[in-house]
DNA sequence: CTAGAATGAATGATCATTCATTCTCAAGTT
DNA sequence: AACTTGAGAATGAATGATCATTCATTCTAG
């Protein structure tokens, strides 16, 4: 007897880009949800509801999917964050530190999924060279826009004694450290607390600003 | 031909708990140096100088060594700490500030072989739940430990409006972030400068006590 | 009609796990 | 002191499962 009614799924013939786009999409989910060490190629083709065949196809390896999905996250975190930072002419330094705040510590499940991802690959970053190369290249950038913009804030506030340099390698370690507090503690810790966490931060370093 | 003097290492009887310690060792080399993903039973018991079979002798299955290793390097950090925030009668509290500050950011190679090991595992969290359990276990108590240390400190020092808790889960994340700093861009980092960044943290909270 | 996108069964490599066999050593025996 | 013995520690070749990768074939769309 057959199976009732399998829709008989159409092929369909997409560009390239777009199908690397949506394979780098059904990885993430997979390493969200299985792990990095336990996601295979069955999953990933599967969640994106297409055969095998096709990683090899537009990625060549599995090393390669997994090493262009790292990019993929780290582009689009990094990207944002510098954005802000950036700002606009316009709105004053105060309010960019507050939307710093809240695109590093904000939205819903989405970022949680990014989270899982994003640590998934730390872990590895001891045993693979490319992986580091990949993330501090972004660090590296982040860190000098965090940076300048601490400066901004210290020479506008008249702080003395503050170093930006390492202000903002604290400050961003202390953002990694709550998002990874939020990922393995999730019952100890409200989004909420994490951005007070976070804003006492600033304020004791920027009392005039925050 | 024969190889020359391969010594002909004479099999040796131990002890249950002095093997599985040794294998819990060997393993931790093995995810420091290759990652958690592709450590495997033959590189663990290779760099024990054991056979193959020996693990499933005192482990049973792979799942559980690495289980044993988690526990093994989560208890032996906190537990560290946990000593430390205690501290003896004797000892005021700067000085406790301080050695657990050079506790946390401290020692030489070992540190980063841990340190490897540690966000192997947080990196897998996300997707094991077992591995959340053990480790947010420790972090509890080691968040319990230094909120009444940090209450401690803001009685002595008569400082208002900080809440010991919040405080405390800020220090832990900061060092955290340090620590994956140190693992992902050492470069940009030194072990110096990571622990000015953590005693400045402290000084803006405690100016009396720093 | 055809270039090349997509498929998925087949292949071979890697790896955890098993277990029949070997070896060790402490307790017992002479 | 020398020898015997057996409980169980240790070994590693063999097994079977899982998985990345391949490629002959099918299908699509311009």
């Amino acid at each position: 007897m057959r199976a009732a009614a399998t829709p008989q799924k159409r092929r369909k013939i997409l560009p390239k880009a777009q199908r690397r786009q949506q394979l780098i999409e059904a990885t993430i989910a997979c390493i969200a949800r299985y792990g990095l060490a336990s996601t295979t190629m069955h999953m990933v083709t599967r969640e994106a509801g297409l055969s095998v065949g096709i990683a090899n196809l537009h990625f060549k390896t599995k090393e390669n999917l997994l090493r262009e999905t790292l990019r993929y996250v780290a582009e689009e975190y990094h990207k944002g964050q510098i954005e802000i930072m950036r700002g606009s002419e316009a709105d004053n330094l105060s309010d960019r530190l507050t939307a710093l705040l809240n695109f590093q510590l904000g939205r819903g499940v989405t970022q949680r999924q990014k989270m899982s991802v994003w640590f998934a690959y730390y872990g590895e970053v001891g045993a693979r060279p490319v992986y580091q190369k990949i993330v501090s290249a972004w660090d590296r950038a982040a860190a000098r826009e965090l940076e300048f913009l601490f400066a901004s804030v210290i020479r506008e506030g008249g702080y003395t004694d503050i170093d930006p340099g390492e202000l903002a390698i604290g400050y961003a370690a202390l953002i990694d450290g709550l998002h990874l507090a939020l990922l393995v503690t999730p019952r100890e810790l409200t989004k909420q607390s994490a951005k007070k966490i976070g804003r006492d931060f600033l304020q004791r370093a920027f009392p005039n600003h925050i």
